[in-house]
DNA sequence: CCACTCTAGTTGACACATCAACTTTCTGCC
DNA sequence: GGCAGAAAGTTGATGTGTCAACTAGAGTGG
C-alpha cells in the first residue's frame, strides 16, 4: 500500500511506449500481410510452420509446447485448421487419450507457398530497418527480458 | 518470382525469433495481470487510460486516432465498455453524426485503481530487466522500426 | 485389482479483432 | 439549393484467445 505510487521516469516511459507502439504496428502489419497473401491467419502460419519443420506429424501436446501455447488454444486452432483441411487429427495407438496432428498435402503446400512471401515481409519491414548490430542488440535485450520473466514469480 | 527464396541469415532469424518470443511472453503476461488485478482487459485499460489522460471526454474518432485503432474496433470496444458502465456515449451538438465518449465515475475509479498496479508490473517485468542504456537503445530501435514502417508501401 | 491422481485433449461461454457493408450527416462545389 | 462524395459511427459475420469445467485414458501405490 503506497499512497504515492512510483511512476516510471520519463526515459523509462518513453522506452516502454516506443516498444509497445512498434510491436503493435509491426505485428499487426505482418498479420495482415499473411492473411492477404496466403489466406492464412498468423496463427495458422506459425502452427503449420512449426509442424512441418518438425516433420509434419506431431503429438498434440508436443506441438502446443513447441509454440508455447496452452492446450485449449491449440485445440481450438487445430479444430479450425482441420475444418479447413490444413491439418488432420489421427488417433494415437500407444495412448488412447492422445492425438497426432498431421499436416495434410494442402497444409504443406500452403506453408511452402506462404513462407517465402512472409520472410520477404519480415525482411522488408523489420530486418531492413536495422543494422546487424542493432539486430544483435535487440536479440540480446529480448533474451534478457525473457530470462527475467522466467525468473519472476507467476 | 524467385525460385530460390532468400531466407534470413542465422543472425537475422535469431533476432527475429527472440524478439517475437519476448514480445509474446511479455504482452501476454501483462494482459493477464491487468485482467486479474482489475477485471479489465488490456483493451479496456488502454482506452480508459488515454481517455482520462485527455480529460475524460473525447470525440469518438479522436480517441480512435489517439490509440491508433480503426473505428470499428473502437466502436465495438466502446460498446462493451458502455455496457459495463466504464464509459458513456453522448450526442455531439455540433455534429449530428458524432459522439462523445465520456469516462464515467466508475471508469475513472477503475483506471485510478488499475494504473499504479499496472505500472508496477511494467516496472517489475520489463524496466527492471534492463539498464537505462538498454531501455534507451530499445526505444531508439523501436522508433527506427516505426519510422521504417511508415515509409514502406502499405 | 482398485482407488487416486495425473495427463491429454475437448468443449462452451465469452471477450476481442477484422472486414465489409451500411446509415446518417456534413461539406464542397456548381 | 442541390447533389456528389467524404466523414462519423454502427452492425453483423467470422475467426481468434482465455478461462473454467469436463471426459477419458494412463500411471502408481497399496
Amino acid at each position: 500500500m503506497n499512497a504515492t505510487p512510483r511512476w516510471l521516469t520519463a526515459e523509462q516511459k518513453a522506452a516502454w511506449d516506443s516498444f509497445i507502439r512498434m510491436q503493435e504496428k509491426l505485428i499487426g502489419r505482418l498479420a495482415r500481410h499473411v492473411q492477404a497473401d496466403s489466406g492464412m491467419s498468423a496463427a495458422d502460419y506459425i502452427v503449420l510452420a512449426k509442424l512441418t519443420e518438425a516433420g509434419g506429424r506431431m503429438r498434440f501436446m508436443d506441438l502446443a509446447k513447441l509454440v508455447e501455447w496452452e492446450k485449449s488454444r491449440m485445440s481450438h486452432q487445430v479444430g479450425r485448421m482441420a475444418k479447413r483441411g490444413l491439418v488432420a487429427k489421427e488417433e494415437c495407438p500407444d495412448d488412447g487419450r492422445g492425438a497426432f496432428i498431421v499436416a495434410t498435402p494442402a497444409g504443406h503446400k500452403a506453408i511452402e507457398d506462404a513462407a517465402p512471401v512472409h520472410v520477404e515481409h519480415v525482411r522488408r519491414l523489420f530486418v531492413e530497418a536495422l543494422t546487424q548490430d542493432e539486430l544483435d542488440t535487440l536479440a540480446r535485450i529480448s533474451n534478457r527480458v525473457v530470462a527475467h520473466l522466467e525468473m519472476q514469480p507467476d
